[in-house]
RNA sequence: GGGAGUUUAGCUCAGCUGGUUCAGAGCAUCUGCCUUACAAGCAGAGGGUCACUGGUUCGAACCCAGUAACUCCCA
């Protein structure tokens, strides 16, 4: 068989998603085993694959896989959330390129055409997770607007009102014009604009006083104010002025006409208005504003909604009725300035908040919604993040977390859209409503009210809930805990292990979960909340589409395998930090996979002579000991969800360890024209047992790859389910100190001959004859022999008592090594060398000394580090006489 | 305006309870090598006033105070 040079992943990336969907590897069903749960944060059912959902979905893959080959019962729920904002907005969109609009439709008729676009579109999103390698429990693929999903939605909604922790009440509440519905301040995205303040005279109205006696001589009076919104003139309530503001004492009590409608309104004294702002003359329009609004509730003004539902101009505003509130803007000024009310206009940019969704600007609205108390709710789900029973990670996230449950506001519950669970709530003919599951029920209810109700009574709430409100429920509504609280499922999956999710949703999705998880359970949704951080390009923007600055994932997958990809995202990841992601590191770890990819091809081309006796027992031993040591530090990087640092010492295992140091150490010298490598059994055998459990390691950051080699004759047969995906992690053995320590000095070794070589310009082939004047307990000559001779070209080792003379020597240690080369010694250069050491040593001794003749030093610090510092004196006294000996020798000659 | 966070090599980040002359990793850079697994490679090298200013301490990248810059959340 020929293998490829580079390692090609398309073939293997199909074959094994295939193999382990064939082989049920991702389904889980409860049993004895331990269970280890997921469950995915739900993708818009219309969404497509983006960079963030590329690194939540490997990092949940990777601790899916890893929980997996630890013998954990590892399920990992995916599914979609109905996004009913953004997905109603799309699916009007598509029936208006068709000509219909949602007006002429039914509420059926839409929601079938909503149905069929999700069916058409819908869940594209988790067809892509799958080339990434996301090990999910595909049979459980929930969506949060099936059947059983939205009952559970119901049911939580009548617990909830059962409590009395649901509401109706009339709020300021965050409108999208074009979503028609309103959304919450979550999903409000405040940007600077630029934008015009119209400065607006209102005439004063006179007193009959003035107006009798003086009513030639006092001209008229005017005040002015600034505003950004001159459209909303007609909806003013009052001007209000700062009962201190000295320039303005003499309205206080007046009247003022509103411009072109001429409706009189008072004006009023408050501390809330800005001195210096503008002309200190606040207008004052209840319905338009969410300040003015508390302000009119203070003051007691009337509420003169001016706009409809679209934003456009209604009939009590008099004028401009029907115009766009931005072109009613635009005219309104030039009415103004013909009325000459205009004084004058300035530039200002201000915040001003548009709907994630549709991206309209908010229009702040009085409306009738339904509300979720939330103080009680968020009590208890602070306590679990308090108390450390549901852990943050990282945990700064904590502070957030409680400043935002302690100033918790009611939650607005309700969307005025179709696409969702519609309220279960009932209103009856004299203006009341009841709440119940089903109308049938309700009618129950209704007749509790009054015997006469009959069905035909009964009308019911138009408004779905937010989707949060479903997605609030995930962790127990995918194991159907709300409708059955006590099914095997739920009793055996929940809570679940890990959730992994962006901080930005920590409290509308999180927070939620946490509260529904203690409401309906008392019991946590889960233990531990892994914060991702925001995924932003090189140069730190978010990547947006806009910005055309996010890679595709699929042409990533494409160009550097899932593998690559996921080892990529990994390498710049660090827990709740955003990540400036380059490309370069997918090809990083593209690179990464092809390393292995030729160790593989490398144990490939040997073959067992068992004619040959291993002289590599020391070889063995030290990596065997090296891998303890990795598998003991992975774990612990794990256990604090440090992956990018787990993958990086995974990474260094493999390339410095196992290729450049075991391999080399242990390869065959090549023979030529022998097809296959001859090398002894006992070597062969523990190569290939390291490597097969370096592709364990491996495969929660590789599946593809791993799984490819995996299946390779080199480990002999495999039973079909003989796979890397199910294999169980290797348990630590002993960690060797000596041997390792020993062999750090070997290292340097034969780092010291290599740069000997380099820097000579000798070839790397030419053997070099090595003495060794050892004063340590290291066994050169025998143990490390054969290393030291593979991988420093040595040709023989002797040992020597004194100076070898016109060699070239160096210290590693105590240790002192020579190598004579048929070249003159520069010997300048050597003294310089020298001499900069003990410049160094000189220097370090007498720190160390400084501290040791420290008195406060000696009383103060614990005796471990002060015997710490004899013994780095004594040892750099020693390293000093060596390195003076080899100066005195130097400048002998 | 209120709150939180960040600042260590060209880039992305480690650095635990203050204690090795402690300043580290990966990438990038430079030099030399097409040495029969890998040029997506090998061997070697350079690179930092730990943002700044003070303080505490025998000892500070680490603790404290202040300053600056950047980021996020809330109003």
């Amino acid at each position: 068989m020929d293998i490829a040079k580079t390692y090609l992943p398309k073939q293997a990336e199909d074959k094994w998603y295939k193999y382990w969907l064939e082989h049920n590897f991702f389904r889980s069903v409860p049993d004895e085993r331990e269970p280890y749960t997921i469950v995915i944060p739900p993708p818009n059912v219309t969404g497509v694959l983006h960079m963030g959902h590329m690194l939540n979905n490997t990092i949940q893959d990777v601790l899916i896989r890893r929980a997996r080959m630890k013998g954990k019962n590892a399920c990992w729920v995916p599914g979609t959330d109905h996004a009913s904002i953004a997905t109603e907005a799309k699916v009007v969109a598509m029936l208006k390129e068709r000509g219909i609009n949602k007006k002429d439709l039914s509420r059926d008729e839409f929601l079938a055409y909503a149905l069929e676009w999700k069916d058409k579109y819908g869940g594209i999103i988790l067809e892509q997770l799958k080339k990434l390698g996301a090990s999910c429990d595909w049979e459980r693929t929930k969506f949060t607007m099936d059947e059983d999903m939205s009952e559970s939605v119901i049911d939580y909604f009548v617990h909830l009102h059962k409590k009395g922790w649901i509401y109706r009440g009339v709020r300021m509440v965050n409108w999208d014009p074009q979503g028609k519905t309103a959304v919450s301040d979550e999903e409000v995205i405040r940007k600077e604009v630029n934008q015009k303040l119209y400065y607006i005279k209102y005439e004063v109205v006179s007193t009959n006083v003035q107006k009798e006696t003086n009513h030639v001589a006092n001209p008229t009076e005017y005040l002015t104010i600034a505003t950004t919104r001159p459209e909303t003139i007609m909806a003013d309530a009052a001007i209000c002025i700062n009962p201190n503001d000295e320039r303005y004492t003499h309205l206080h009590g007046r009247q003022v006409y509103i411009p072109l409608i001429n409706r009189m309104i008072p004006v009023i004294l408050d501390e809330y208005v800005t001195m210096d702002f503008g002309t200190g003359c606040l207008k004052v329009t209840p319905a338009h504003d969410l300040n003015d609004y508390e302000l009119g509730q203070k003051h007691k003004l009337q509420i003169i909604d001016i706009l409809n539902d679209d934003a456009t101009l209604n009939e009590k505003a008099q004028i401009l009725i029907g115009e766009d509130r931005f072109i009613a803007r635009k005219k309104i000024a030039v009415l103004l300035e013909e009325a000459g009310a205009l004084d004058k206009m300035e530039d200002y940019t201000s915040q001003i908040g548009f709907s994630e969704r549709t991206n309209a600007a908010i229009e702040p609205k009085l409306s009738m919604q339904w509300f979720c108390k939330m103080k009680e709710l968020a009590g208890p789900a602070l306590d679990y993040v308090l108390n450390g029973e549901v852990k943050l990670i990282p945990e700064k996230f904590i502070n957030t977390y409680r400043h935002w449950m302690e100033n918790v506001r009611d939650w607005n519950i309700s969307r005025q859209l179709w696409w969702g669970q519609q309220i279960p709530a009932y209103y009856l003919p004299n203006g009341e409503f009841v709440v119940a599951k089903t109308k049938e029920e309700a009618l129950v209810e209704a007749q509790a009210i009054d015997p006469k109700f009959t069905l035909s009574d009964l009308t019911q709430e138009e408004d779905v809930l937010d989707t949060w409100f479903s997605s609030g429920l995930w962790p127990i509504s995918v194991f159907d805990g709300v409708r059955n609280p006590d099914n095997a499922e739920i009793n055996y999956y929940y809570p679940t292990n890990d959730l992994v999710t962006a901080p930005e949703i920590l409290f509308f999705w999180v927070a939620r979960m946490i509260m529904s998880g203690y409401e309906l359970r008392g019991q946590k949704p889960f233990n531990n909340v892994y914060l991702t951080g925001i995924v932003r390009d090189k140069l730190g923007r978010k990547m947006s589409k806009s910005l055309g600055n996010s890679p595709d994932p699929l042409d990533l997958i494409d160009q550097y395998g899932a593998d690559g990809v996921r080892v990529g995202m990994l390498l710049c990841s660090p827990a709740g930090n955003d990540l400036m992601f380059d490309e370069k590191y997918c090809k990083q770890g593209s690179g990464f996979a092809n390393k292995i990819w030729n160790a593989f091809k490398l144990i490939k081309g040997w073959q067992v002579d068992p004619n040959l006796v291993s002289n590599n027992q020391v070889a063995i031993n030290w990596f065997e000991s090296r891998f303890n040591q990795a598998l003991i530090d992975i774990e612990s990087d794990f256990a604090q969800y440090r992956l990018s640092e787990a993958l990086m010492a995974t990474y260094k295992l493999v390339w410095d360890d196992f290729c450049a140091w075991y391999l080399e150490m242990i390869k065959p010298v090549y023979q030529q024209g022998v097809e296959k490598q001859s090398i002894d059994e006992p070597t062969y055998r523990a190569t290939i047992a390291f490597f097969e459990n370096i592709l364990k390691v491996l495969h929660p950051f590789m599946p593809f790859l791993t799984e490819e080699l995996w299946h390779d004759e080199l480990f002999g047969q495999r039973e079909d389910l003989d796979c890397c995906i199910v294999a169980q992690l290797p348990t630590n053995g002993k960690v060797n100190t000596q041997l390792k320590t020993e062999l750090e000095v070997i290292q340097q070794i034969i780092t010291q001959v290599r740069n000997i070589r380099s820097s000579k310009g000798l070839s790397p082939n030419m053997a070099l004859p090595l003495a060794v004047k050892v004063t340590s307990k290291i066994d050169y000559e025998k143990k490390y022999w054969p290393i030291i001779k593979q991988l420093g070209n040595i040709s023989q080792l002797t040992e020597v008592n004194g100076a070898v003379n016109g060699a070239n020597n160096f210290i590693i240690g105590t240790d002192e090594f020579f190598i004579t080369l048929n070249l003159n010694v520069d010997v300048a250069a050597e003294i310089e060398r020298f001499e900069k050491e003990e410049d160094y040593l000189i220097g370090f001794l007498r720190s160390v000394q400084a501290k040791l003749s420290n008195e406060r030093f000696i009383a103060n610090a614990k005796s471990e580090i002060v015997e710490n510092e004899l013994k780095k004196k004594a040892d750099a006294e020693a390293r000093l006489e060596m390195v003076r000996a080899n100066l005195r020798g130097l400048r002998d000659e």
